[in-house]
DNA sequence: TAGGGCAGGATTGCATACAATTTCGGCAGT
DNA sequence: ACTGCCGAAATTGTATGCAATCCTGCCCTA
């Protein structure tokens, strides 16, 4: 039966785009960066046809922004579109738990607190890609026990695009994703104080997005010859991206 | 700016998506209908690539179903999945109105008035059709008051699924969104009163869901010679679809 | 030297061709 | 008659070719 190396047998199409997500999610590509077709169709081997499949899924997923012409790109969500994504997730994530807290399973409270272990580790030993990852499942998690899987996609999709933000807007030196305050959450959830537990979450999730929107724009109309601080003169460079 | 005789100039792949799409939500294409490539490019006058990004979007919408090696057919969403399409509605929506209830402006509530006056017209007249538009747009608009756009994208996604679950489980004789309904929650919103403009809306939502979720199984598993009830022969019929 | 236009290259948009897969019909065997 | 197999037709999967568009750098002009 099918059994082959890769978890379970999948398009090629959907490897092309499950790659390309991973590695945005993970910061390997920044945002602004262009896709060309043709450049992924030579790096994942196949052709042009596929590689578009696998953008127009991410641009519908909003991680890549497709534009008329011009191809795509890694999305720069705009501040106000990151207040509305955590607003959003609030909205849901805090209401879900408040409403569903009850339907937790014992187990499930256990791998939580696992995940969050986890998560402690990685931060400990200053891994923040796996702590980023980490923390993104803990809030996915919260969700799974619901039982609901139209709410974990949905979910699922908002926490991506807020991993795009934090490429984005993230001040150096701050963990986005205090594993203290996930372990508080799971320690009040075991305590039965749910409406606590709630607050936590609320306050958690308002942190975060405060202080992705609170920071100056970070990249795009950078001070220009402050950064450069050399002769405006253009040196002829041709540092295109090497193969 | 950019005035144009279309709405808003459009590609032909988001044509071709617009088209089924609408085709779905107003129930001219029945759930399990498959959508063959090569007979909706001749349809449309496009080459089945084009044709295959539309489907591609759509499954993406969860309006279609794509099977790899099958096509894609029209989603037949399980009672299961409607039931929590409808939890992950209640959640969001009444939420949505009890934190968000006090930013919506005189102007909106008065439009939101508006258009339940339309839908009560549409019901008089047995337009079914234009009845449930509008009690779809009824909810967007509940939506769009808050300003959030992310939102309104998840939930116009959310009713047209909803849709596609009327067209399957809805029984006959009964109207899904009463605008009685409708009409009660915006009058308790020009009143003030929020929590129970809330609870109208959760007590609406509710019933719309059981009542979908509570009919027998209406398609699949049938009665067989119950529901064929005549000679088992088969008469050669070649009445495939005409062109 | 600054500005405008105009090739040339790079990139995307779309259609079509061909390979791979599934489905359906008939035909033989039991 | 009923089941199982096999070939043809239909359908989808993928690659490639060509036209259209956009971008870059150069040249010409004022």
């Amino acid at each position: 039966m099918q059994g082959a190396s890769p978890p379970h047998e999948t398009g090629r199409a959907e490897t092309v785009y499950r790659d390309i997500h991973l590695a945005i999610v993970e910061h390997r590509l920044s945002p602004g960066t262009r896709l060309p077709e043709a450049h992924l169709a030579h790096v994942f081997g196949v052709s042009r046809t596929l590689v578009r499949q696998a953008l127009q899924h991410l641009a519908h997923d909003h991680l890549v922004v497709l534009e008329p012409n011009r191809g795509a790109r890694i999305a720069e969500p705009s501040i106000d579109e990151v207040r509305q994504l955590y607003e959003v997730r609030r909205l849901i994530e805090c209401n879900m738990l408040a409403e569903g807290a009850s339907r937790i399973t014992r187990a499930r409270l256990a791998a939580l607190r696992r995940k969050v272990a986890s998560e402690a580790q990685a931060n400990a030993r200053g891994d923040t890609l796996a702590s980023m990852q980490l923390a993104g499942a803990f809030h996915l998690d919260l969700a799974e026990a619901l039982g609901n899987r139209i709410l974990v996609d949905i979910l699922g999709e908002l926490i991506a695009r807020g991993n795009v933000a934090i490429a984005l807007y993230e001040q150096r030196g701050r963990d986005i994703c205090r594993c203290d305050e996930h372990r508080q959450i799971v320690r009040l959830l075991v305590a039965g104080e749910t409406a606590a537990a709630v607050s936590a979450l609320r306050r958690h999730l308002l942190e975060i997005g405060e202080s992705l929107t609170a920071a100056r724009p970070p990249r795009g109309p950078v001070n220009l010859r402050e950064v450069l601080g050399r002769a405006p003169v253009k040196p002829a460079r041709k540092d295109r991206r090497a193969s």
